[in-house]
DNA sequence: CGTTGTGAATGTATTCACAGCG
DNA sequence: CGCTGTGAATACATTCACAACG
């Protein structure tokens, strides 16, 4: 039962942050946790906050604030992180393997279960516990595996191809780190380092 | 001269991306191209890419389109990209160091000129051309070097630590690979592998 | 008290729709 | 014609401000 997609997606991405927040607050033992505090940690409103925490219903009290247990689990609930997302890693590369000894991967649900690779070199290869496979093994192993969700590391040239047999292969959705729009029906989640550092240029230079 | 600041964030961020393909349009020797062409490319709308390029002045002919040479070299000087700007990474773990091999930060007018991490091991080691210098050089290198920007590739606990000395070293803008919000009064342009992650699951369980 | 939740007001971004130009 | 540039209209997001609540 998909949950209430009727969250915007600028809400979406700060309740990621919040429940990082929240995080720390449980783990520094705050059982509780003002809209302010959260706006505070991020340079964020306070009515921003209570605005994007209204979206899950009802989960504060008056005069005290949120329980931090409580709503983590509320947010976790309304971004489908109650559960366990099954990762591949495709293309092994320097990215690719980078990620896949990324230790935060294993925190939040998400589980790398397979790797990939083009280069029959790296086959067999074991790279942070999971072996490397051959590309031809995808459709199979994906298929197999209960895997939901890819990263996509291979070189920009390749990356459409890929993309489409990672969804014939049954992929849900695809974290793409090659620097192209990928043309396929599933959801896509850029990362783009060029544009990252081209927005930081523009900051800086359009700085007082 | 910092360009006219006024252009909204939403707008620079696509301004990018028309950018990328002007220049596969370019290299196709396509010397003119319209509004819809570029939109279609991104699945925006045709108005979209109008109303942002409006915000780089008169550039287009009515019933031609935009010069593809022309309307890079605005959008260049808009974002401040005809120029070089110099790098330092910051961390030369695993991220780093793919980072350090990234051909894509060659290209447009970023220049990785140094790298530090705080391992004496690696000190000394050579990346992608590049000699990894321990991290008390950094001041020095960095003001000696005419360096910009950061790219700050450390360990979470480390990170606000870390920026801070890039901001007193002379650093002015930051591109944050760490899952953590830095505390600083410069520019930071955060890559957040994790955030990025939880917003794919959301967007797949949301699906029809 | 202090803090939530939310209508109403404001601000920002996107789309519509068309006059005007080559 | 085809396509740009832009006012006007719309949709979306954020902030204000305050009643309600423990």
């Amino acid at each position: 039962m998909p949950p209430p997609t009727g969250i915007p997606r600028p809400t979406v991405q700060r309740l990621s942050l919040y429940l990082r927040e929240l995080d720390i607050a449980e783990a520094e033992g705050r059982h509780t946790i003002s809209s302010s505090t959260i706006a505070r940690a991020f340079g964020f409103t306070d009515a921003q906050v209570r605005r994007d925490l209204g979206c899950l219903g009802q989960t504060g009290r008056p005069g005290v604030g949120y329980q931090t247990d409580f709503l983590a689990k509320r947010i976790r609930g309304a971004l489908s992180l109650d559960r366990t997302w099954n990762l591949a890693i495709v293309g092994t590369g320097k990215i690719g393997s980078a990620l896949m000894r990324y230790p935060r991967f294993a925190g939040g649900g998400f589980k790398i279960v397979a790797a990939f690779d083009a280069d029959p070199e790296l086959a067999g290869t074991i790279i942070a516990d999971v072996e490397v496979l051959p590309l031809e093994r995808l459709t199979e192993v994906v298929s197999a595996g209960d895997i939901q969700l890819a990263v996509l590391a291979v070189p920009a040239e390749y990356a459409q191809g890929v993309a489409e047999n990672l969804v014939s292969a049954g992929i849900r959705g695809i974290l793409n780190f090659a620097p192209t729009r990928l043309k396929v029906n599933i959801p896509v989640e850029p990362i783009d380092l060029s544009r990252a550092l081209e927005q930081l240029a523009f900051r800086v230079s359009s700085e007082t």
